[in-house]
RNA sequence: GGGCCCGUAGAUCAGCCUGGAAGAUCGCCUGCUUUGCAAGCAGGAGGCCUCGGGUUCAAAUCCCGACGGGUCCA
């Protein structure tokens, strides 16, 4: 590769190849340059000068990119969602090739086009701290990108065509093109790698160009940044180009921002009250964004050293500034910024259907959130989310008019969580409060506050400040944090041996009302074995395998379990297993399976419903189906009321009685995606090359494995059996369909009119009956307490007295007396001072002893109650002042005796 | 997916570690005081200590489970 991208189109337009004096790295100019054009090594220069001919917004140069690859032979495709439910290895879209992996980029799909433009608006929260501060950073963009897939069948374009496209969109727009630089910078991600050229000008990197076309492998010949990789048979175009840049650059304002989102930046500056500072503060925003694209700090550890470094250089400007001067300026503005940026990706997460939750996708739409509402309240405008959340949706749904279908949801949940964060904060206030009353606030505190209350240390500081307490929050922090999280994750692999046999034909997606077949056994060990083809489902996508059984040559067993091993089923067999190579016939337990199939339909009208009672944000979080029952999570915010599930059981019941066909079918993943669109996946990620749509007409269309009846009525009836909340965002139901929904409704029958018979009332008078039952209860138990207390008082002034030394001895066995009357005996008289009371009384066989002394008095009843008990067979304890215990009724005369030979 | 924290009066919490007579503050009610308000004084009501098991002579307290909430990490 010493040549390295030595592309005819470079030496045709009089490219040359030069390394960079810096760095070191090799990159292609038309001008003779001494470095690469890349940060660090060189500094925005487009700042105060737009390096394109017109200045341009996102809508203008969103689609002056498409429309230029429109013209240039491109299909142009819709964006997908932000978060990226077809993966199980990202919460979150990160680039635009993100769309196509893995099943495009693994050569198992086709690409919707090919080649293909789109402009996909990603995701990514790992610079979350610079978002604001270094003037460039954004946890939402927009990637713009042109992808042509390779393969052996097929060849689009390569390396040529890629820059030639690339450079021509650049240079229409009026950038010069002696200006851009392509930077040779191979690129490695995803297990994927290749070559790849960075598109610089103006010290800004606007986009790059990755040519895939290796794979990682430890055999591999070819070796980038350290890791080997073999050539795939595929080779894939990757561009991205920046949207959010593009605009930055045709504008050369002092941040990103500005540029991006001029109307929120300017209404919250407003709400702020901070236009004078932004209006004044411009020189020092432009230099800070020049020196932090030039410098690549940690903003989270680093950032006084950075501010100083800022300081040093704007005071060398001429500007007189002291670090606190300079830092009480730019902080609010970084922070405007970033709340304008935060909002956004809010908008997006949100009218995708992210449900903000404690875990997953929701976890990190949650933390936006809680990190924006605090900021916004540091700038003064604490009210101002909800608005400006609202304000991205309008201006997005100009393009990506699906965010405003779900508007009123999205600002519902957003003001719920707002909610829930200042119910948060509230009980953090206390707790820190409590926290400093008690001791103080150590280190550990300070984790433990953060693990387990959710309050981040700069919240605790500020609340104790506000009760004139400083504490120190220590460096790396975070790195604390995650040390305790350390060790936590337990890997629970079962290892699954290998079944070397054919992949077993699967009969049941033939015709699902089939319940007997036969076949040829190619496996058999112990009590498992495989078959040529099989009726039996495998256990899987939720639902529980067949039983059965199976024949052969006058012998029977049984079919207990079918689990799936790879591409064979594994049947395993209660009984003698037939050898390899024996015809079988099998049959179903046709009640097992129908009672599965009917489940599982039922599931997915569950979910549909759901989806239409409450709206677009419901995914299937899980599931399970079993003979007799079934549940499905669902994302929903808040709990489910007995409203909301009564309409859904109703909305369910309708669509039972509509007899709507089930229809399943394969198709290939493109055609799937094409006819169906993204919510098809709601099982998460598929699996397999084809995807196996289960369409129930009108109504539903899911990608599932499982087995259905074949139309809605043969779901008869659902009922749900209850709701559960199983983590924040997600709310479980469980139901049973068929016979075993009659079953159920007639349990909570039976349930309930037993309650009403043990309350000797009718069934609809059970709820007043036992409100009125448990009041009266509650005002006997408190009459019962009072009187208790007056007859302690009575009896306690008739009880006779004996003196031993200087006190007085009460000793008196009373019998059946309620203990809780001796308690209330015990305490009157050994209220006054010089008192020692022994008190038993008996219930059932068991006597009760209370010894206990006046406050006055010296002596140890907790030690001479437990000696006079465990001297009579029983056994007990206490205090100096007050002790307790139990013996056999027959004893209680000679404990109290005993006790009094001990303090005598 | 994996942790951690919490559930006691209408509200906020203490008590739990180390088992032994259910507490504080605010709020509520009654009376006194005050021109009125704010408040002050005196008294009072209000608790299945989330639920179910277990251990124990004895459980708010220890153990197990369920339910309900909070929160962090991936």
């Amino acid at each position: 590769m010493s040549e390295g991208l030595s592309l005819s189109f470079f030496h045709d337009s009089g490219f040359t190849r030069q390394t960079c004096t810096k760095c070191k790295c090799f990159f292609w100019s038309t001008i003779e340059r001494e470095l690469c054009g890349d940060a660090p090594c060189v500094e925005y220069s487009f700042i105060g000068e737009p390096l394109f001919s017109k200045s341009m917004n996102l809508d203008e140069a969103r689609e002056a990119f498409l429309s230029f690859f429109d013209k240039h032979d491109h299909t142009r495709v819709g964006r997908a969602p932000v978060v990226a439910r077809w993966r199980n290895d990202i919460y979150l879209s990160i680039a635009s090739i993100a769309v196509f992996q893995p099943h495009v980029t693994s050569g198992s799909s086709k690409p919707p086009a090919n080649p293909l433009a789109i402009s996909q608006p990603c995701i990514r929260l790992n610079d979350l701290e610079s978002v604001g501060r270094s003037g460039r950073h954004l946890t939402t963009f927009e990637m713009m990108a042109h992808h042509a897939f390779n393969d052996e069948n097929e060849k689009i374009y390569w390396q040529n065509r890629t820059v030639e496209l690339c450079h021509e969109f650049y240079t229409d727009l009026g950038l010069a093109g002696s200006k851009i630089t392509y930077k040779e910078n191979p690129w490695v991600g995803g297990g994927n790698g290749g070559e790849a050229l960075e598109v610089l000008a103006g010290g800004l990197e606007l986009a790059t160009l990755v040519f895939m076309d290796l794979e990682e492998d430890p055999d591999g010949d070819i070796e980038l940044k350290g890791i080997k990789f073999k050539r795939m048979p595929r080779s894939i175009v990757d561009t991205g180009y920046g949207l959010e840049r593009l605009v930055w650059a045709s504008q050369g304002t002092p941040t990103i921002y500005e540029s991006v989102f001029p109307e929120a930046v300017k209404y919250l500056t407003n709400k702020a009250n901070l236009e004078e500072k932004l209006a004044s503060s411009g020189s020092l925003i432009s230099e800070n964004a020049k020196l932090c694209g030039v410098l690549s700090v940690d903003y989270g550890s680093d950032l006084i050293e950075l501010r100083q470094m800022v300081l040093n250089r704007l005071n060398s400007l001429g500007h007189n500034l002291s670090l606190s001067e300079f830092t009480s300026t730019i902080e609010p503005l970084e922070k405007l910024f970033a709340i304008v940026d935060h909002s956004r990706a809010l908008a997006f997460m949100f009218g995708d259907g992210i449900v903000p939750s404690n875990v997953k996708a929701g976890y990190l739409a949650r933390m936006v959130l809680r990190r924006t509402v605090l900021l916004l309240k540091d700038i003064g405008a604490p009210e101002a989310l909800p608005e400006m959340v609202e304000h991205h949706i309008d201006h997005f749904s100009k393009t990506y008019p699906e965010l405003k279908d779900n508007k009123s949801h999205i600002l519902d949940m957003v003001s719920l969580e707002i909610d829930r964060f200042t119910k948060t904060l509230e009980r953090g206030r206390r707790a820190v409060q409590r926290a400093i009353e008690s001791g103080g606030i150590d280190q550990n505190k300070l984790l433990q506050l953060y693990d387990s209350q959710g309050l981040p240390p700069s919240v605790v500081s500020d609340f104790a400040s506000e009760q004139g307490h400083r504490i120190e929050v220590p460096d790396g922090f975070l790195a604390m944090v995650a040390d305790r999280h350390q060790g936590e994750t337990k890997t629970k692999k079962k290892v699954e041996s290998e079944v070397n046999v054919d992949a077993t034909k699967l009969d049941f997606y033939g015709d699902m009302e089939k319940r007997s077949f036969s076949s040829t056994v190619l496996f058999s060990e112990k009590n498992k074995i495989a078959l040529k083809n099989t009726l039996f489902y495998p256990e899987g996508g939720g639902q529980l395998g067949d039983i059965g059984i199976i024949e052969w040559s006058g012998k029977k067993s049984k079919v207990v379990d079918v689990q799936k091993v790879g591409d064979v089923v594994v049947h395993q067999i209660e009984g003698e297993a037939p050898s390899i190579g024996t015809t079988i016939s099998g049959t179903i337990d046709d009640e097992h399976r129908t009672g599965l199939s009917r489940h599982h339909t039922a599931t997915h009208l569950i979910g549909s419903a759901a989806r239409a009672v409450l709206g677009n944000h419901i995914w299937q979080a899980g599931a399970s189906k079993s003979v007799d029952r079934a549940r499905l999570d669902i994302t929903h915010h808040r709990r489910l009321t007995r409203e909301v599930i009564e309409s859904i059981e109703s909305k369910v019941n309708n669509l039972i009685l509509d007899n709507h066909l089930v229809n399943t079918e394969f198709y290939t993943r493109e055609d799937a995606d094409r006819k169906y669109g993204n919510n098809l996946y709601q099982g998460g990620a598929p699996k397999y090359k084809q995807v196996r749509v289960v369409e129930i007409s009108d109504i539903d269309a899911q990608a599932c494995a499982g087995t259905h009846v074949s139309s809605t009525s043969k779901v008869e009836a659902v009922k749900v059996l209850r709701t559960e909340r199983i983590q924040d965002g997600v709310e479980r139901i469980e139901f049973s369909a068929g016979p075993d929904a009659i079953k159920a409704a007639q349990k909570e029958r039976a349930l309930l009119e037993e309650t009403a018979e043990k309350l000797g009332v009718p069934v609809d008078q059970a709820p007043s009956a036992a409100e009125k039952f448990v009041k009266e209860w509650k005002q006997l138990r408190s009459k019962i307490s009072s009187l208790e207390k007056e007859l302690a008082t009575f009896k306690s002034s008739n009880l006779e007295s004996e003196k031993i030394g200087n006190i007085n001895f009460y000793s008196n066995n009373m019998g059946d007396t309620d203990f809780a009357e001796v308690q209330k005996l015990v305490r009157e008289v050994t209220s006054d001072d010089d008192n020692l009371t022994a008190i038993g009384c008996s219930k059932d066989g068991k006597g009760t002893v209370i010894l206990a002394s006046s406050a006055s008095v010296e002596i140890n009843c907790g030690s001479i109650l437990k000696e006079a008990l465990s001297s009579v067979g029983g056994s007990g304890g206490g205090k100096d002042s007050y002790a307790q215990g139990a013996c056999p009724e027959t004893e209680l005369n000679n404990a109290l005796e005993k006790i009094k030979q001990l303090i005598t």
